[in-house]
Formats: C-alpha cells, sequence, structure tokens
RNA sequence: GCGCCCGUAGCUCAGGGGACAGAGCAACGGCCUUCUAAGCCGUUGGUCGGAGGUUCGAAUCCUCCCGGGCGUGCCA
C-alpha cells in the first residue's frame, strides 16, 4: 500500500524532480471529489468536530490521517494529538485522551465507533462496517467517473514532452520520457484540468544541419565514396538505410556539401526520422496534440522579442562580443549566453522565447518533462521567466533519469550520436506496449531505471503488468458467467462483513487520493503501485471467497464488491495508457 | 573542486518524521471434482552505504565521509 506522498509547498531545497510543484486550484464540488477520500472525508469532519468542542484549533497542516497498519490499530490513525500536543506544550497522551472522550460523545454509527489511545499518542479510530461500507457505495455511484474531480478548473495546462531532436529513431531512453509525459497528462485531465500534450521539435540549428551532412556523407558512399561523417555528426546505421531511400528522390548529383545540399539533404532527414518518431509515438500509444517546430520561433521573430524583453528587464549583459542572461541575479545556477559572439542564438535563448509564447498562447501552467541532464539550463529558463516577472507556478519540470539497458548482466548507457541504441521500435516489436508501459513507469522518475531485456522479453508471464491485467480479466469472466451487467444503485451491501471485504473497500476508497497525489507529486509510479496493491488484494480474497452459488444476497453484495475493483483496476490501467482485457 | 540524483532482503525496487521496515522475482513447503492455478497460502531472507547530530520518536531531517550516475560548453 503506497502510502500517499504529502505535498509540500515548493521549495528549491525540496525534492529535486519536483523543481517547482503546486496545489491544483479551482476547487469546484459540484463533481464527484474529495478533499482526500471518502472515508478519511468523514474521519476528518469527527476529528475536527470532537476537537472543537475542546476548544482547540485545528492545525490541519501536518497532521495525518491515514489506513492502520496493523488490525488492534483499528482502520484509520491521526497523529494529531503529538502534533497539538507540540504545538501546546502539552502531554501527548493527556490530548490524545481528552480528544478520545470528546470523541467518544461524537460517536455515530455513521462514522467514527471507536477511538482509542496507543503509543506515544495516536488515535486510533475504528469505523463502523456500515460507514465502511457506504465509501462502497459512494463508489458505485461515481461509476466510471471515480477518481476524477475538477480540482483543475479547467485551467488550461501544457504538457510538454519526448521533444527529441529529429536526429534519430526513438530509444529506450526516449520511451521513458514518453510514458512519464503522457501519464501525467492523463493524471492532470482526471484532475478537471484541461490538458495538451505538445512535442517540441528542434528543427533548425547545428544538430540538424549535422544530420543532413551525416545523411550526405552515406549517400556519398553509395557512389564508392568515403568521406568522414563531420565532428559531433551522426553514426547510425539508420542513416545507410536512409540514404539508400534517398537517392532516388534527389537524384545522383549533389557532390558537394553546400548550402542547397544543407538544404535538401535536411528537409529529407527531418522528415523521415519526424515520421518514425510519430509512428513509435503511436506504436506506444501516446497521441500529441501540437507539433511545435522550432523554426517558427526564428520565422515569426519570437526569438528576438523575446531577447528585447529580457533587455528591457535589465536581465541581459554584453561581454566578450556575447550577450548573456543575468541567472545568477534571478535564481539561476550559472549566467550564460544568449547570443553568441556571431550574432547566433544559443538554445537556452529559443528555449525562452519558446516558454514566452506557450504562454501567449493561453497555457496558465507548462510542465516541461525532461532528463537531468538539462538541469542547469533549466534554472536558467526559470531565471528568465523570473526576471520577465512571469509568475513562479507558471513553469515546471518534471525531471528524470535516465535508463541504462541491462542486457546478459551488463549495464550499458546509450548514446544517439555513436549510434549505440537500442530503438522503442525494437523493443516494442518484442514486449508489447503495455509492459513497456508498465516497465517506464513503475520506477520513481528521479531513480536510474534499469531496464532489463532479457527479463522484459524472456518473462512476461511474471511481470505485474500481467498480474494486474489478468485481476481485470478474471473479474470481466465472473460477470460473464454470472449474466450480470450492472449493478443496481440500491443494492443491498450488509452482506459484506468479512474482514477482507472491509479491508478491499477501503483499499478502494484511497484511489482518488492516489491519483492527485501521484498527479501534483510528478509521481505516476504511485498509481502502478496501488494498482499492483489492489490486484494482489482482489487475487487472495477471490481465491478465499466464492461468488456464484452463494445466497442471492451475498451474490448480489460481492458482485458489487468486485464491480467496485474492475472500476478501479480499469481506471488505473486506463491513466497508465494500459490495455484492461475482458479476457486474456 | 562545485551543484543535483541514487545507495533499503540474493536480484529489481516501494516507503521520504511516527508504533515490530514492505512488495515482486529467486529459494523452500503446501492448495485445483467448484467463478481463468497467468492464481492463493506459508517459510526462509535486512548492521535501511558509514559515522555523528536534531527529536519524545530517524530508513525518512541536518553535517561529514564512502560508492555509482548526471551536470558544471559561445552543444542541444
Amino acid at each position: 500500500m503506497p502510502s500517499p506522498r504529502r505535498w509540500r509547498p515548493s521549495r528549491s531545497t525540496g525534492r529535486a524532480s519536483v523543481v517547482e510543484t503546486w496545489r491544483p486550484n479551482g476547487y469546484d464540488t459540484a463533481m464527484p471529489t474529495y478533499e482526500k477520500t471518502y472515508l478519511k472525508d468523514i474521519v476528518s469532519r469527527e476529528l475536527s468536530l470532537a476537537q472543537r468542542s475542546l476548544g482547540d484549533v485545528a492545525g490541519t497542516s501536518t497532521i495525518e490521517i491515514r489506513p492502520s497498519e496493523r488490525p488492534e490499530f483499528g482502520d484509520y490513525s491521526t497523529n494529531l494529538a503529538m502534533i497539538e500536543a507540540k504545538a501546546s506544550g502539552r502531554v501527548p497522551r493527556k490530548v490524545a485522551e481528552a480528544l478520545t472522550a470528546a470523541l467518544a460523545k461524537i460517536l455515530s454509527a455513521a462514522g467514527i465507533a471507536k477511538a482509542e489511545v496507543a503509543g506515544p499518542g495516536f488515535v486510533n479510530l475504528f469505523l463502523s462496517p456500515a460507514c465502511i461500507r457506504s465509501a462502497l457505495r459512494s463508489l458505485l455511484a461515481d461509476g466510471d467517473e471515480y477518481g476524477s474531480s475538477q480540482r483543475g478548473g479547467g485551467v488550461r495546462l501544457q504538457v510538454e514532452f519526448v521533444s527529441s531532436n529529429p536526429t534519430g529513431p526513438l530509444t529506450v531512453g526516449h520511451g521513458r520520457q514518453a510514458v512519464l509525459g503522457d501519464v501525467l497528462a492523463a493524471l492532470y485531465e482526471r484532475l478537471g484540468y484541461d490538458v495538451q500534450r505538445e512535442y517540441y521539435f528542434n528543427d533548425q540549428g547545428r544538430q540538424v544541419d549535422l544530420l543532413a551532412e551525416s545523411l550526405w556523407v552515406r549517400y556519398r558512399e553509395l557512389f564508392g565514396e568515403s568521406r568522414e561523417i563531420p565532428e559531433g555528426g551522426y553514426q547510425g546505421e539508420y542513416l545507410k538505410d536512409m540514404a539508400v531511400e534517398v537517392r532516388p528522390i534527389v537524384g545522383a548529383g549533389h557532390k558537394e556539401f553546400n548550402a542547397d545540399t544543407l538544404m535538401i539533404f535536411r528537409a529529407q532527414a527531418v522528415t523521415r526520422i519526424s515520421d518514425g518518431i510519430r509512428k513509435d509515438l503511436d506504436a506506444l500509444g501516446i497521441r500529441f496534440d501540437s507539433f511545435f517546430s522550432e523554426a517558427t520561433l526564428h520565422r515569426d521573430g519570437k526569438v528576438d522579442a523575446a531577447l528585447k524583453g529580457l533587455r528591457a528587464h535589465n536581465a541581459v549583459y554584453d561581454e566578450e562580443g556575447a550577450v548573456w542572461l543575468r541567472a545568477e541575479d534571478f535564481g539561476g545556477a550559472k549566467n550564460s549566453v544568449l547570443i553568441r559572439s556571431d550574432g547566433r542564438p544559443t538554445y537556452v535563448m529559443v528555449d525562452i522565447a519558446y516558454h514566452m509564447d506557450k504562454r501567449s498562447r493561453g497555457f496558465e501552467r507548462v510542465i516541461d518533462v525532461q532528463g537531468a541532464d538539462h538541469q542547469v539550463e533549466q534554472t536558467c529558463v526559470k531565471a528568465a521567466l523570473r526576471a520577465l516577472g512571469i509568475p513562479e507556478t507558471f513553469l515546471s519540470y518534471a525531471v528524470h533519469q535516465f535508463v541504462s539497458l541491462k542486457q546478459g548482466g551488463a549495464v550499458q548507457r546509450m548514446s544517439t550520436r555513436a549510434g549505440r541504441f537500442v530503438t522503442l521500435r525494437d523493443l516494442l516489436g518484442e514486449v508489447g506496449s503495455d509492459v513497456v508501459r508498465y516497465f517506464m513507469i513503475s520506477r520513481k522518475p528521479e531513480a536510474h531505471l534499469d531496464f532489463d531485456l532479457d527479463l522484459a522479453k524472456s518473462q512476461s508471464l511474471d511481470n505485474p503488468a500481467t498480474y494486474i491485467q489478468y485481476a481485470h480479466t478474471r473479474i470481466a469472466s465472473l460477470f460473464r458467467k454470472a449474466g450480470v451487467e450492472t449493478i443496481s444503485p440500491d443494492v443491498d451491501l450488509a452482506p459484506l462483513e468479512a474482514r477482507e471485504e472491509l479491508e478491499l473497500i477501503k483499499k478502494l476508497d484511497l484511489f482518488p487520493e492516489v491519483l492527485e497525489t501521484a498527479a501534483i507529486s510528478f509521481a505516476p509510479h504511485l498509481v502502478a503501485e496501488y494498482a499492483l496493491d489492489v490486484a494482489r488484494s482482489f487475487h487472495a480474497y477471490y481465491d478465499r471467497f466464492r461468488v456464484l452459488g452463494e445466497a442471492e444476497r451475498v451474490i448480489a453484495a460481492r458482485l458489487a464488491l468486485l464491480h467496485a475493483v474492475r472500476i478501479v483496476l480499469a481506471r488505473s490501467l486506463r491513466v497508465l495508457g494500459m490495455t484492461a482485457p475482458e479476457e486474456m
């Protein structure tokens, strides 16, 4: 069970994988939505009632209400008394006793049935079975909308991810970012944001020029010439294949590499690679709303305009013929060049212009998913936006570490330029989208990911992705057998009284909070963990409890419970971009 | 040198101030006349990299050290 990560105000010293984070705004209670979860809301309400009767002011900032770790600790535990004691200099257990006494006076069958003091001052809360069952009824009422909310209030949010240079096929490494970005986007959609997925194309500049020249070299090789791939150019085999494709289109000339050749080969290379990238993304089930071309920024004068803006805010200075960003004065890691001494803008300059453009397109929030190697640049862009007076909450970076491939026990870093990589397409050919997505998302972003190729290829039976999907399948199969399609809203849930059944309901109750925490903390792996946990609980339950053949009302109640499990599994898999099969 | 990330069971990893540290895989032992056994149950397995410190309480926060990764470009 993942104990959901607590949200913290943004601090530069906070979790570095979340350079900035924020609280969703625009709360709207019209839609199914919870402060925490259905049950925690109940507990929280009764606790504050009790607290108020004691004359204490609820300081709810750091108090925790969470599922108890052991049965004798009840259903939920809170550290409220210990926090309160610390604030007021009182003795924790005394505060806890006063609180439980106050709770005893308001105990309602609808909620907390019993409260006990334990340990250093925990208050353990026992919920009535009816109360727990009411969470199930609420879940069933939400149906396929369970876990969604309108907290985002329709705020326009852009998630920018992958944004790989069109200089080579997507690698396994890009795959991680692709899945991470896509799942983050899906999470924010669930939270009621108006989300756009954008891919930024660096289709201008030195890298694509080098690509064009590298392609041209391969092209000349077809005529028996032997030429050097330029310094920093692209060595990969894929350009040899491409040269063969391109030859009949561009003809036999082009003996020298000049401005014309550059344009022709660049257009060929960029178009072909971009098409390939889109196909790869498609194979992963990722669809972008927008592909944004860097070239348009230059063409439309956005880069000049951004520089002008920075100058007006006294954020730049001239030195050694170059224009520098005063990044350090605005919280950046390092002053950096914006305009080279030869007059060409740097990547950072263009990136600043790009973000100005995002802002002018009306996005209130932007999440950039990037690899950890962009750390310094990120602080520079942030510094520039700060200098321009753009609110801190506008831009957040979701940073992830790299993927290494593990094969035959050896770990290898990949490099597109050196032509040393395993393509995403090759991987997808062998493992399948669902498993790839699960592998990519199941690790926290800030941890390095060793993608074990042998395991992924050979061990599809033992992997968690299959385990979760199988749980969904078993439930679907049961409903087919039972010939039941819908659950009546007023089904009698009273037969659900076994400990396992109530535990299962409590677990399902956590779903909305898991989604929200995963989104806010940029931690999609929490959803993967949670889904696995639910699947595990289901399998254990399903093995011990029969459904068909029991008394009529028991069948109905258990089907209702399993329907709820199916909803949560299907919703989880959906957010992760995985299929929820009806049969396997 | 400086900045950031990681170090938890044999392996891959969750947990990021709370009560005896969790899961999957691996190993060992059980469970199919019954809703998919692609499953379940049990056992074995840990100086939470190390040392100090803060706290009623530290795997979690602070300092230092060790090991691995990424940065520290007028590359992107």
